[in-house]
DNA sequence: GGCAAGTTTGCATTGAGTGCAAGTTCGGCC
DNA sequence: GGCCGAACTTGCACTCAATGCAAACTTGCC
């Protein structure tokens, strides 16, 4: 009866259930880059995986929900690693600390991959656009508690957007530079810091008049 | 033959077409409004809209774009009119003269009716984060051609992301306080304003210390 | 060993979405 | 008007996603 969750919790079943998630997750990665994803059915992927099509919809909804774990399990890390910032530190910075944590080159790589498949697959864009936004609505939260009773629901609304908008803009950057082969968790790096530096700004730039007057 | 009708393309076929297309959603938005979205069949839904279940099919890919439709001819208008604003107008003004254009107030309603059904349903959810994509990549065309090659990839999308988290912000929250009954499409106007605001400014303000330095 | 709770699996059912071909309506043309 | 070709609708058939259910199986605990 270890109720203790997630870490450290060795007990058989849960082990298994892993195992089991890994391994439906892996196939559907390997699917989706063999055959392209939409290109397989459920039951290929739960044969692939060693599982049986049902149990298949025991652990994801869905064949995309399968592909897209890895930015999932990406983006829930990140923002819940928001909650460990000291309360103090600006907004923009814990978001840098979180989101550009650190990444493993492979990582960055499959992130990147998937994010692309994007393209082929209106399904699997669907799916990581509501990831995205769920990860938003948990940067609203921890806004919300930070900024406290004085910042409104539109400010903290308009600015989570904000955030995680430079934050995707990073993201598909990062990919499209990533198209020859170069995951580079660095660059993605970069480009959050300099996106985030342009919402910081309210993206004025001197030599660029999208916004002449009013500063 | 020309029985003097208005103007545009008076063709027989495409009335009958748009007639159908309208009796569709209409038909999908009265089912949403009785049973929930996603609370009734395709079948059901040809037969209150007085067309087959294959001809559904001919005009919207699933349930949810039916009842979605209203969002995707207000953000299509609104991009579309885009194109039509003066090159030289700063980019938030284009903006907020676009998205914040003429609106009656039933049709602010039902845009804050069918954002709200979000919350019943995650396959209107992604549909509408869908729509607000490809809205946002609208923009982005147009950003990139209004800034030019001075702007950078990563610029672009930041910003267009941006400014479409705070028309989305100022959406949910116009819907939020229409919850009531109170559609105001002024109130959309008014949120809409401030969250570009709060955005050029960099979200700067005074009196919270969320980003204190840099400024 | 053996019971209880958790997991997997097969089976059956509903319903989405698509291709196809036959029927129906529309537009143009003599 | 009457006819032809194009556009549109419809029924049919088919594949496959998704879910409930109950029987088998696994694991944890005594």
């Amino acid at each position: 009866m270890q109720e203790t969750t997630s870490a450290a919790s060795p007990s058989r079943r849960e082990l298994n259930k892993q195992a089991t998630r890994n391994a439906i997750s892996a196939a559907a990665l390997k699917l989706a880059r063999e055959q392209g994803p939409g290109g397989f059915t459920v039951d290929a992927l739960a044969d692939a995986a060693g599982v049986s099509r049902r149990t298949f919809f025991n652990y994801f909804p869905s064949i995309e929900a399968a592909v897209a774990r890895p930015i999932e399990e990406f983006l829930d890390a990140a923002f819940s690693r928001l909650d460990e910032r000291p309360a103090d530190e600006p907004i923009v910075d814990a978001v840098m600390a979180t989101l550009g944590g650190d990444m493993s080159r492979e990582q960055m790589a499959v992130l990147c991959e998937v994010y692309a498949m994007t393209e082929d697959s209106p399904q699997l864009e669907r799916m990581q656009l509501q990831l995205w936004n769920s990860a938003q609505q948990k940067l609203e939260d921890g806004l919300t508690v930070r900024l406290g009773a004085a910042a409104g629901e539109l400010l903290v609304r308009a600015l989570a957007g904000s955030l995680v908008a430079c934050a995707k803009a990073a993201m598909r950057t990062a990919a499209d530079s990533a198209a020859g082969r170069n995951p580079d968790p660095q660059s993605f790096h970069n480009h959050l810091l300099e996106s985030i530096g342009l919402l910081r700004s309210g993206f004025n730039i001197n030599g660029i008049n999208h916004d002449p007057k009013d500063s």
